[in-house]
RNA sequence: CGGGGCGUAGCGCAGUCUGGUAGCGCGCCAGUUUUGGGUACUGGAGGCCCCCGGUUCGAAUCCGGGCGCCCCGACCA
């Protein structure tokens, strides 16, 4: 992409009512423009970012064996009168009314609409285990949206909904979910510790927050000191493992949100403690037969009976994550992005566009990086060198090939990497070969 | 939902108290200059001063009502 024909409206003044870094940061790279309280429309660079994060949440779910389909944003207050949500939820919910005056609302969570799907297909136990998710739009009429994406009230979640014949079977999908998020925000760059967590609306008797820790965070939590410096997923087990042995490892290590840490009879001693504040980015849930039962979601067990079908859900905040990952990789120039979710892996900067050997050497690396399949955002705009290199340091491209005059004569190219600050000349064959590697 | 605050050019703000030509910085456009970390100068464009009503010769400014947004606290991916 060549920069002067991108869409990238960055700011050099900070809009007021950004109060943490990661909303500054968002608004001052273009990525996001609130449009409501809470609810923001995502411009080209925000969309590349949001994609990449989607994009690894889906294959990690993938490779645990959940399968995608996508229901709508839209749904009717019947289902939910089933379960006997509809009063329940209360005024978070945003309820509509259609132009025959049935009444529909648009859904802060799917669990009635995908026991309705599953009922209607599934009738025997040998279908089953089954886990089903999708990537959509909530809705949910936060009292008080803030924070830009991180508590927004229109919000892209990861929100899967497993079936089982029985706990056992429930657990361990459960357990192969555990596993998932681990894996899918470490390759984000994130370190998430699963926390015990109250189960609150959607009910149930197992469930876990994954919260990464950071000063901006909502939630005060408290964690084992082992925890800070832990690789958990080092020994982590394949999918057709038995996962439990890793189950009670990592549930071994203390850690819990501070609705369920109690000081007076936590096992852990004080020294041993860390108490810090952090952003939930996933929460998981076992539930038990809480949906099946009010909406008679059965199969045929072994014996022919019906059996309730164990559920659970799981879910992941896909638009906070991003900024998540911006609180937590960050300096003072702007966003340093992992490179797993970068929207970009190469910013190309010309300093003098119109002279002919910067343009020469920069359109050969540009076309021969991309056709590497390298994605390379190409500065060739007549700007100040300064303000190039300011606005790709706080759009965050992991690594900046800079093409000038100087270097040209000399037969270089210098390459900084974003997050260290560190700069090499090389030859460019060398830049390619290292940015291709 | 309680408390506090704000709404004036794309962004950041001044002007409102004390009514009288709508301003500043950045950004944008044109030109000159400059060229290795947000350059300088000249010229220019851009405004339902949140909306509705009232007071007044005259309202961004005063009064009434509404809407929107932000911040602080109790709830949530």
């Amino acid at each position: 992409m060549r920069l002067s024909a991108f869409f990238l409206p960055t700011l050099k003044e900070t809009p007021t009512e950004a109060q943490i870094v990661s909303h500054r940061l968002m608004l001052r790279a273009g990525m996001i423009r609130q449009t409501s309280a809470g609810i923001y429309a995502w411009l080209p660079l925000g969309l590349r970012v949001l994609k990449k994060i989607e994009q690894i949440v889906r294959e990690e779910q993938n490779r645990a064996g959940a399968q995608e389909l996508l229901m709508p944003t839209i749904q009717s207050a019947d289902l939910w009168r089933e379960s006997g949500r509809y009063d329940d939820y209360g005024k978070e919910m945003l309820r509509i009314t259609d132009r025959h005056d049935r009444e529909m609302l648009f859904g802060p969570t799917n669990e009635e609409m995908i026991t309705d799907i599953f009922r209607a297909f599934v009738r025997s136990y040998r279908q089953l285990p089954l886990n089903l998710y999708h990537i959509q739009w909530k809705f949910r009429d936060e009292i008080r949206p803030r924070f830009g994406v991180m508590r927004g009230r229109e919000f892209l979640m990861k929100d899967a909904y497993s079936f089982d014949i029985d706990p056992a079977g429930a657990r361990r999908s459960y357990q192969a979910m555990f596993l998932a998020y681990l894996r899918t925000f470490a390759r984000m760059g994130l370190k998430a510790i699963p926390m015990r967590a109250d189960t609150g609306p959607i009910g149930g008797d197992l469930s876990h927050e994954f919260i990464i820790l950071a000063e901006t965070g909502e939630s005060g939590v408290f964690c084992q000191k082992e925890w800070l410096d832990l690789d958990v997923l080092a020994d982590a087990p394949d999918y057709n493992e038995d996962l439990q042995p890793f189950f009670d490892k990592a549930t071994g290590i203390y850690a819990a949100t501070d609705e369920k840490h109690d000081a007076a009879t936590c096992p852990i001693p004080a020294d041993e403690l860390v108490s810090a504040r952090g952003i939930e980015v996933g929460h998981i849930f076992y539930f038990g037969t809480k949906y099946s039962k009010p909406m008679n979601a059965v199969v045929a067990g072994p014996n022919g009976d019906p059996v309730l079908v164990e559920m659970g859900s799981y879910g992941i905040g896909v638009s906070r994550l991003m900024g998540a990952i911006i609180e937590a990789s960050h300096d003072d120039n702007g966003i340093i992005w992992p490179d797993s979710v970068a929207p970009f892996n190469v910013g190309l900067i010309n300093l003098k566009p119109g002279d002919a050997d910067s343009d020469r050497v920069s359109a050969e690396l540009y076309d021969t990086l991309q056709a590497a399949g390298v994605d390379v955002l190409y500065d060739d705009r007549d700007e100040r060198p300064g303000v190039k290199f300011a606005d790709m340091d706080l759009i965050g491209v992991p690594w900046q090939l800079v093409v000038g005059p100087r270097g040209i004569k000399n037969g270089v190219v210098e390459l900084k990497r974003r997050a260290t600050g560190e700069r090499v000349e090389l030859p460019a064959d060398a830049a390619i070969a290292k940015l291709t590697a």
